[in-house]
RNA sequence: GCUCCCAUCGUCUAGUGGCCUAGGACACCACCCUCUCAAGGUGGCGGCACGGGUUCGAAUCCCGUUGGGAGUGCCA
């Protein structure tokens, strides 16, 4: 065992990928990769039944996405907490053995009961001198030692706990089973781990462990509790209410290096006036000790901004390749009239038109429909200029033989605009809905460059039908 | 209730006793650019929760108040 750091990432079994466990992930899987640690992943549940293959698969597939490659030598795991019950209950009849844990026979009402009467809170000790083996339905506890314990945090510095607030803690179901507080110390010392980075609601259980690992022998490893995300309530995300599955925002076309890049300055923030910088750059910069110790709202118009900036950043053939599952995947129009040709011409006057590639489809739906997709509104507005027949009559024949170029349809435009001295910006609204059926999107002559002479004409014509 | 954590613009942050008249980013507003909408450019609005100390000097250190949050299972 060399003494490389190693990195422990649990998610949290939840069915789905939470912001924040991402978030959590990046943090470790960053100073893995600056310090030549080692990033291990590990599934906990206790009970088994509850690792299903998709789960893991889909944890695998997120961190994937989030550049956390999992053939990457820094990276190991997954390994399954419920894999290893044996080794926890040893480690707990040990514990019993050397005198750290007793067993008790009462039920957990009959431990509510006796708090209630003696008016404090939780298991008072009872049975801690009472030497019983153990037996069918009693419980192993753990026994809390006088004094204090003290945890040292990288991010909230010394954290004291008076150990008489800490009840005797159960190690070992009634059922001989092992509870997770057990589990989780038993395999962090069996696989190494040095360092303990997660969020922060897990601080009021860290002495409890600490101890567990002291009477195991063990030197506590460095612990990190980042502050945890929150909303606009201020409350602790919930899957109830706030959208908080990394693969809702993968599916909406966020990229990963924007989500990457806006979760680690929640908490903290790279040198400079920009935040936006490379992954190479975080893994350089970031550092425990400067995360913030308060919680950071995720906010989601942030986010976008930072996806809207690095859909600009990309060179016009990667946002074209990355459109191509968000084409595909789109009901707008008939997947065979798709014309990557046309979307190939189009695309680079989208790119800095979109906050996220979800968006893409719904700006050129109109070049692959048979007819402009109508919006009453925009026809409303558009139509009712008194000029409006005017100008489709004058392009629907200006383009019959106009040279086929943006230039010269704007230059047909242009010279009706000169005639009668109507402005260019008034002008081209009838055309526009006449041709892509809104008021807003892609610029106009270069849209009905890429549309066609003849698809043009049908609109222009259909449009001025639609006025009579 | 008990335990613990936290407190700089609306939001995310920079700031670790003098470089602070508190810097940047998002959002918002205005202007410029402009065929719509964007993008881009320029500028603007806006903050150290409160009260006491310590110090020549406090956003920064200490105490208190207030306000937020988390945890409190034979869940993980």
């Amino acid at each position: 065992m060399s003494g490389a750091p190693r990195y422990r990432f649990a998610p949290s079994p939840t069915g789905f990928f939470h912001v924040g466990g991402a978030r959590t992930a990046l943090y470790n899987w960053a100073l893995a990769q600056r310090t030549g640690g080692t990033f291990v992943l590990r599934i906990e549940d206790t009970d088994e039944s509850r690792n299903s293959p998709e789960w893991t698969r889909g944890i695998i597939d997120a961190l994937a996405w989030l550049g956390i490659d999992s053939s990457s030598p820094a990276f190991e795991g997954p390994h399954f907490q419920s894999a290893n019950a044996a080794l926890h209950v040893e480690a707990a009849m040990r514990l019993w053995r050397e005198g750290h844990a007793y067993w008790c026979d009462l039920t957990p009402e009959q431990v509510q009961e006796r708090a209630r009467e003696s008016g404090r809170q939780g298991y008072d000790g009872y049975s801690r001198d009472r030497g019983l083996e153990p037996g069918p339905g009693r419980v192993l506890r753990f026994r809390v030692p006088e004094g204090v314990t003290v945890v040292e945090d990288l991010v909230r510095g010394r954290v004291e706990f008076s150990n008489d607030t800490i009840e005797d803690f159960v190690l070992l179901r009634g059922n001989g089973t092992p509870m997770f507080l057990l589990a989780n110390v038993v395999d962090d010392i069996e696989m190494g781990i040095t360092h303990v980075v997660r969020a922060e609601e897990h601080l009021p259980n860290t002495p409890k462990q600490q101890m567990l690992w002291r009477a195991l022998g063990q030197p506590a490893p460095v612990w990190a509790h980042v502050p945890v995300l929150v909303n606009e309530q201020r409350k602790k995300l919930s899957k109830r209410r706030d959208k908080v599955a990394l693969e809702q925002y993968r599916d909406e076309g966020i990229l990963p290096a924007a989500m990457v890049n806006y979760l680690m300055t929640l908490g903290w923030a790279p040198a400079g006036d920009t935040e936006i910088v490379p992954w190479e750059r975080i893994v350089e910069e970031f550092r425990l000790e400067d995360v913030n110790h308060s919680p950071a709202f995720f906010d989601v118009k942030k986010l976008l901004a930072f996806n809207g900036d690095y859909i600009r950043m990309m060179d016009p053939a990667g946002f074209i390749d990355a459109c191509a599952p968000v084409l595909a995947a789109t009901d707008l129009w008939p997947a065979s009239r798709f014309d990557a040709e046309c979307f190939t011409a189009i695309a680079p006057h989208v790119q800095t038109r979109v906050a996220v590639l979800g968006e893409v489809p719904a700006m050129v739906d109109f070049l692959f429909l048979p007819d402009a997709p109508l919006d009453d509104a925009s026809w409303d507005k558009a139509m009712s200029a008194d000029f409006a027949r005017e100008i489709l009559v004058d392009m629907a024949s200006g383009l019959v033989d106009c040279e086929w170029s943006a230039v010269a349809i704007k230059g047909v435009l242009d010279a009706w605009c000169e005639r009668t001295g109507v402005k260019l910006g008034k002008a081209q609204a009838p055309v526009r809905v006449a041709i892509t059926g809104r008021s807003v999107g892609p610029p106009l002559f270069e849209s009905i460059e890429v549309l066609g002479r003849e698809a043009s004409l049908a609109r222009l014509r259909s449009a001025l039908g639609r006025l009579d």
